[in-house]
DNA sequence: GTACACTGCTTAACACCGTTAAGTCATCCT
DNA sequence: AGGATGACTTAACGGTGTTAAGCAGTGTAC
C-alpha cells in the first residue's frame, strides 16, 4: 500500500489492476504496440515495473487483456449491423466490411495487436478469448449460409467464403496501416474497390438475362 | 583484421559483410525476424556485435538489405510467369497469385519483413529498394490495363486494381502466416477460394448470354 | 628504420527491455 | 504484543540496439 509516489494511497481495492489497463491502453492507442513497455506502463502511473506482475502474469497476458478490449469495441461497431433486420444480405456484408475497415484505420493501434502481431507474442491467448472474435466468423458464415439457401450468394462453403472475406478486408486495412501502398494513390478509392469486389465475389450478380424468358 | 575466435584470418575483402548477410538470412529464415539480433549474428559468425555495424550503419540497414534479398527471390519467381507468351491475362493474373502465396508460404521469413513488419521498424527504407516491388504492381496494372482494353478485364483503375488484388492475397498469406485461421479450416481450400475469388472479381465472367444474340 | 596514420576489429558502456527473487512496511487477526 | 498477510518495493539477471574509445597489426613517408 506505498505506491512509489507515495503522498497518495490508492484504494485497496484493484483499481490498480484497472489503472494498469487504462495506462496501457492509451500507450497502445498513442504510440502503437511497438512502444509499449512495461517499465513505460509502470512509470505513467507512478508504480515500479513490478507491481504490474501482481496483476498480469506477464506482458503477453496484459496485452491479451488489452486484445480483448479491442474485439469488444470492435464487435460494438459490428453488432448493431448483424442485427439490423432491415438489410439485405448484400447490404449487410458490405456495411460490416466497410465497418471492419474504419475500426482498423481508427484504432491501428488495437488493430495490430489483435491481428498483425506475430504469433509468438500471442501464443496460448486463451481459446475464450477467441469466442468474441470467431463469433463474429460465424455471424458472418451464417449470413451467407441463408444467402446461399435464398439464392444470393453464390454457392460455397460458407465458413470458407466468410474467412476469405476477412483476410480480404484485413489484407487492406494491415497495408494501409503499415503504409504500404503507393502513395498517389487514394486511401479511400482502395477500400471502397476492396469492398466493392470483395462484396462482388460472394453475391451473384444481378442477372438482366433471367427476365428474358 | 583479428576476429573474436583469433585462429582464422579472413581474407582482407569484404566478405565480412557478405558472411553477415548469409547468417542473418539463415537466421531469419530459420527462427524468424524475433529471434534475428545483432548479438546472435555475430556470435554466429564468430565476430563481435559492433563489427557489423562496421558494414551497416544500423539493424534496419541490415534488414533493408535481407528485404532486398526477398524481394528478388519473388521476382525470380513471378517473372516467369509475367513473361510466359502463351497465357491468357486470366491464367496469368492467377499464376501470379498463386506463386504470391507460395513464396510466402515458403518463406515465412522473409514475407514478414517484406510486408507485414510494422512501419517504424522500416522507417526510410530507400526508394530504390522498392523499385522492384513496385515494379512488381506495375506489371500487373499493365496486365489489366491490357485486359480492360481487349474486354477481358472489369472496367476501373488499373492501378488500383493491381493494388487491391495484392492486398487480397497479403491478407490470406499473412492471416496464414499468423495462424489466425481457424484450424479447422483447410489451408490449401482458402488459398485456392480465395484466388478464384480475386480473379473472379477482376475479369469478366463468361458470359453465356451473349450468344442468344 | 622509425614515426605516423589507417584499417579492422575489439571491449566497455549506455539506456533500454521482460522477468524473477527477495525484502520492506503497513495493516489485520489472535 | 506478535505473527501472518498483502501490497508494494529494490536489486538483479540476461537480453536488446547502439556508441565511444581502444588496440593491434599494416602500409606509407621521411
Amino acid at each position: 500500500m506505498h505506491p512509489i509516489n507515495s503522498e497518495i494511497r490508492k484504494a485497496p481495492d484493484d483499481d490498480l489492476r484497472r489503472s494498469i489497463l487504462v495506462t496501457s491502453r492509451e500507450l497502445l492507442v498513442r504510440e502503437g504496440y511497438s512502444s509499449l513497455s512495461m517499465r513505460k506502463i509502470a512509470r505513467s502511473i507512478g508504480y515500479s515495473a513490478t507491481s504490474i506482475y501482481l496483476h498480469f502474469k506477464s506482458k503477453d497476458q496484459l496485452v491479451h487483456a488489452l486484445i480483448t478490449e479491442g474485439v469488444s469495441v470492435l464487435m460494438k461497431r459490428l453488432r448493431p449491423v448483424f442485427d439490423d433486420v432491415k438489410l439485405n444480405p448484400k447490404e449487410l456484408v458490405r456495411r460490416i466490411c466497410h465497418e471492419y475497415v474504419k475500426f482498423g484505420m481508427n484504432n491501428p493501434g488495437y488493430y495490430e495487436i489483435m491481428y498483425v502481431l506475430h504469433p509468438e507474442t500471442l501464443s496460448r491467448y486463451p481459446e475464450d478469448n477467441y469466442r468474441d472474435a470467431r463469433s463474429l466468423i460465424d455471424r458472418l458464415s451464417s449470413v451467407f449460409e441463408k444467402g446461399i439457401e435464398s439464392g444470393v450468394v453464390i454457392p460455397s462453403d460458407p465458413r470458407v467464403t466468410a474467412n476469405v472475406l476477412w483476410s480480404q478486408m484485413h489484407g487492406v486495412v494491415s497495408l494501409i496501416i503499415a503504409g504500404r501502398f503507393d502513395r498517389a494513390l487514394d486511401r479511400e478509392v482502395l477500400i471502397q474497390d476492396a469492398v466493392d469486389r470483395a462484396v462482388r465475389s460472394c453475391f451473384v450478380s444481378p442477372e438482366p438475362s433471367l427476365d428474358s424468358i
